[in-house]
DNA sequence: ATAATTTATTTTCGTCGCGGAATAAATAGG
DNA sequence: CCTATTTATTCCGCGACGAAAATAAATTAT
C-alpha cells in the first residue's frame, strides 16, 4: 500500500490527463472533465503545466460539434508529437527492428537488419542493436540527445528491473546484462522488456485493446509469448520475470511431456514441416514470412501432411487458450504474431479446441480476435513501453502556483 | 486509471494506518510513522480520527523497547477487537462451517453442520445457511443488530460483484443466487467469494504469506482451487470471476484430454481408491477426513495400489503446478487443503514433478511450502474478506478540524 | 527534590491540490 | 450593437499533508 500526499495526487491526475488527451486525439478541456470526471478547475490548471512544458500543444479550433453552435469554441488539444522522441527495438532469433518514433509513438523511421542472432555472442549483439538504434535516429534527423529513452524487447525470460535477459532463443549465453550494456554504450536511459508485453501494451494503445483494461495477447511467433493487460497496466509480479506461454508443459500424444513451444511455435511448426516433407531446411527458418506463407498455401491446396501438422499444432494451443480463459477469465484473448498467417489451417482446429474445452458455464466469457500485424507493431509497442514512463516522469513545472512567481 | 481527490488520499492513508496496526498488533505511533512513511501529523491525525471511532484502543503502556528506556513512554494501539462483528461462512459438498469473528477476525464462535449439500435444492440450502449464521451468533451472544456483514465462500464459478454461484459442486443448479437471497433473509451486507479466495487472504493475514505481497495460493480440496494475492490484492478479473484450477485441461496417460480436477482433486482421488481398493464408498465420500488419513496410512504403510493412486495424482498436479511458475512466476506457492494431510505420498511426487517441470533458469523463484489448515481458517479467512471491506468504509468522523468544532 | 535530558505525541503553521462559484473570453444570433 | 451561450480561467474556501515548534511524560543526573 502506498502513502498518499498531494504530489502523487497530482501525479496521478496530470497523468490521467495526459492519457486521455493521447487516446482521444485533439480534444477540449470541457471534454477531458467529462471523461475523467476531474473538475474545470483542475484540468485547466493540468492542462495549462502541460502547455508549459511543450507536452501538448492547442490544435486547430475546428468545433468538431454540429456547426453554427454558439457560445465559446473549444480549444482542442493533442499530444506535442516533438515533445521527446524514443526508440524501440525489438530481437528475434532471425532479425534487430528498430523503430524511431516521436512523443505519440508514430514511427518516424524504422529499419530491420537480418540477422541470424543466435548465432552471435552477447557483445556483437549489443554492438549491432547499438549500430542499429544510431543509424535509426540518425535517418530521422535527430541527434541521439533528443532521444529520452530505448525500450529493447525480445522473447524469452526478461527481469526488466535489472536489465537482464536470464534465457531465451536469442542469447546463446544466460543472464545478459542487455539493459545496462546498452545504457552504457547510448548514454540514454534503457529500458528491456519481454517482446510480448510490448505487443500488448501496442494493442491497448492502439491495436485490438483499445476499447478493454483487460484481456490476454498471445503471440504465434518463432517462440510462444503471452502478454497480460490488468485493470489497464501490463501485468507483472514484483521480480520483473515475465510469462512465457511456450514454457508451459503438456502432454505429447504419446504420453510424453513436452514443452508448448516445442508443438506449437512457429519454429516448432516450420521444423515439423521441414522435417516432414522435406525441403531446403535453411531457406524454411532464414525466412520465417516465406515458410509461413508456403505452409499455408499448402494446407489450403490440400496438402494432407501439412494441414495435419497445422492442425495438431492448433490444438494444442487452442486447448492452452482454454486453460487460460479457465485461469484468467479474461473478456478477450488477442492472438498475434506471424503464425497467424498461417490462416485458417491453424485456427480453425485451435478456435474448436478453445470451443470444447472451455469451462462450463465461461463460454460467454472470453471473445477470441487475431490479427497480423508487422514488425513495426512491435517497435511502436516498444516505444509506448518508452513513452508510459515518460508521461508519467515530473517535468519542469510543479503547478499554477510556480508558473505564477516565474511570469 | 481513478481520478484523485483529497478525500480518497484520507481514504488510502487510513486503510494503511488501520492495516498496519491490525498486521503489527499493538504498535505506537511513531512505529507506525517508520512503517508506513507517513509523518506524525498525518500519524496522530488519523489514529486520532480512529480512536474517536473507537475502531482502535489505546493497551497497556508497556514498553517493548530494552526496558529503562529514557523518554515519554509509547502508546501502544490496538485494533479494537469489539468495533464490529462479522460471519464468515464455507460451503463445501459435505458440510457447513460458520464463524463468528470480531473485528480482528478472532473467531469467537464456529460450528459444522455435515449436510450433504449436493443433493439439496438451493433454497434448502440457503435455509441451513441463514440457521446457521443465526445460531452461530447468538452462540457468541451477540444479537444479529451487531453483524456488520456476512461472507461466503464456496467452491465453483462465482460471480462476487453479482451474488452469483454461476455453477459449483455444492449446488446441482446453475446461477443461483445466493448472495442476494441471504442478504434478504439476514437483513445484513452478504457477499459471496470463491473459497479458496478466502484462503489466499487468509493466508496472507494470519498464514504462510504474511511476508509477502504476492504469492498463490492452491487448495485441494474435493475440488482443486486456485487463489493469486497479487501486489497485496487478492487478484481477480472485472467480471468476478475467478479461476479454478479445477478446470484446467491435461492430457492423460492414454491421450484423452481430461479436467484436472477430475485426475487430481480430492474426490477424485478418493473415488480412485473406493473403485481400486473396494471397500465402502458411501463411507469414504462421506468423510473425507478419516479416508484421508486411511489413504496416507496406507500408502506409508506400503500399500503399493494406494501409493500409486496418489503419486500419479502428486505428478499430475505437480507438472500444473511447474505451469503455474512458469505462467506467474510467484516468490511462493502456498499448498493447502485437506489433500495436504495425504502427506508424502502425494507431496514428494508433486514436488519432483514441479521440479522436473519448471523452466529453466526459474528454478529458484519460487519456494513451494504446505500447510493443514482446519475448518475455522477458511471461515476466518471469510470474516479477514468481509473485514477488509469495513477497514477501508467510511465511518463517523472525517477528521480532525470536524472534532475540532463539535468539542 | 529538582533540573536536565530524552523520547513520544500534539499543535501550529505554511503549502498544495481539489472543487464550487464567479468572472472573463469568444462566438452566433437578433 | 447587444444578448445569449458555451468554454476557459480566476478567486476562494476546505481538507490533507509535512516541517517545525511546543508540549507531555517519563528517566537520569545533581
Amino acid at each position: 500500500m502506498k502513502t498518499a500526499d498531494p504530489e502523487l495526487m497530482r501525479a496521478i491526475n496530470r497523468l490521467t490527463v495526459v492519457d486521455t488527451i493521447r487516446r482521444f486525439g485533439p480534444i477540449a478541456r470541457v471534454e477531458i472533465c467529462e471523461r475523467t470526471e476531474l473538475s474545470p478547475t483542475t484540468v485547466s490548471a493540468i492542462t495549462a503545466a502541460l502547455l508549459d512544458d511543450a507536452l501538448i500543444i492547442p490544435t486547430a479550433v475546428g468545433d468538431l460539434r454540429d456547426e453554427a453552435t454558439r457560445g465559446r469554441p473549444r480549444v482542442q488539444l493533442a499530444l506535442n508529437p516533438d515533445a521527446a522522441y524514443v526508440v524501440g527495438v525489438r530481437l528475434t532469433p532471425d532479425q534487430i527492428t528498430v523503430a524511431t518514433t516521436n512523443f505519440r509513438a508514430d514511427v518516424l523511421e524504422s529499419l530491420t537488419l537480418p540477422v541470424r542472432l543466435d548465432r552471435q555472442p552477447a557483445g556483437v549483439i549489443a554492438d549491432l542493436v547499438e549500430d542499429g538504434v544510431r543509424r535509426s535516429v540518425a535517418d530521422a534527423n535527430l541527434p541521439m540527445s533528443r532521444i529520452a529513452g530505448v525500450c529493447i524487447g525480445l522473447p524469452g525470460i526478461v527481469e526488466r528491473d535489472t536489465g537482464i535477459c536470464r534465457r531465451g532463443p536469442v542469447f546463446s549465453e544466460a543472464n545478459v546484462p542487455l539493459g545496462k550494456s546498452l545504457a552504457e554504450r547510448l548514454a540514454v536511459p534503457v529500458t528491456l522488456d519481454v517482446d510480448v508485453n510490448l505487443a500488448a501494451l501496442a494493442e491497448h494503445w492502439f491495436g485490438r485493446g483499445r476499447d478493454l483494461d483487460d484481456f490476454l495477447v498471445i503471440t504465434i511467433e518463432q517462440s510462444l509469448g503471452l502478454g497480460v493487460i490488468h485493470r489497464g497496466e501490463v501485468f507483472r509480479v514484483p521480480g520483473g520475470l515475465s510469462p512465457d506461454l511456450g514454457d508451459v508443459v503438456i502432454t505429447a500424444g504419446d504420453g510424453s511431456l513436452k514443452r508448448l513451444g516445442s508443438v506449437a511455435s512457429l519454429s516448432a511448426i516450420l521444423a515439423d514441416l521441414a522435417r516432414e516433407i522435406g525441403g531446403d531446411h535453411a531457406a524454411i527458418t532464414g525466412r520465417p514470412d516465406r515458410s509461413v506463407a508456403l505452409a499455408r498455401d499448402g494446407a489450403e491446396a490440400g496438402y494432407a501432411t501439412v494441414a495435419a501438422i497445422l492442425a495438431r499444432a492448433g490444438r494444442t494451443l487452442g486447448v492452452s487458450i482454454a486453460n487460460l480463459i479457465a485461469l484468467f477469465a479474461p473478456p478477450r484473448i488477442i492472438l498475434t504474431g506471424l503464425g497467424i498467417a498461417l490462416g485458417k489451417s491453424l485456427l480453425d482446429p485451435l478456435m474448436q479446441a478453445v470451443r470444447e474445452n472451455t469451462p462450463n458455464g465461461m463460454d460467454d466469457v472470453t471473445e477470441i480476435v487475431h490479427e497480423i500485424r508487422g514488425e513495426d507493431m512491435w517497435a511502436r509497442g516498444a516505444a509506448a513501453m518508452m513513452l508510459r514512463d515518460l508521461y508519467g516522469a515530473p517535468w519542469n513545472t510543479t503547478g499554477p502556483a510556480m508558473r505564477r512567481l516565474t511570469r
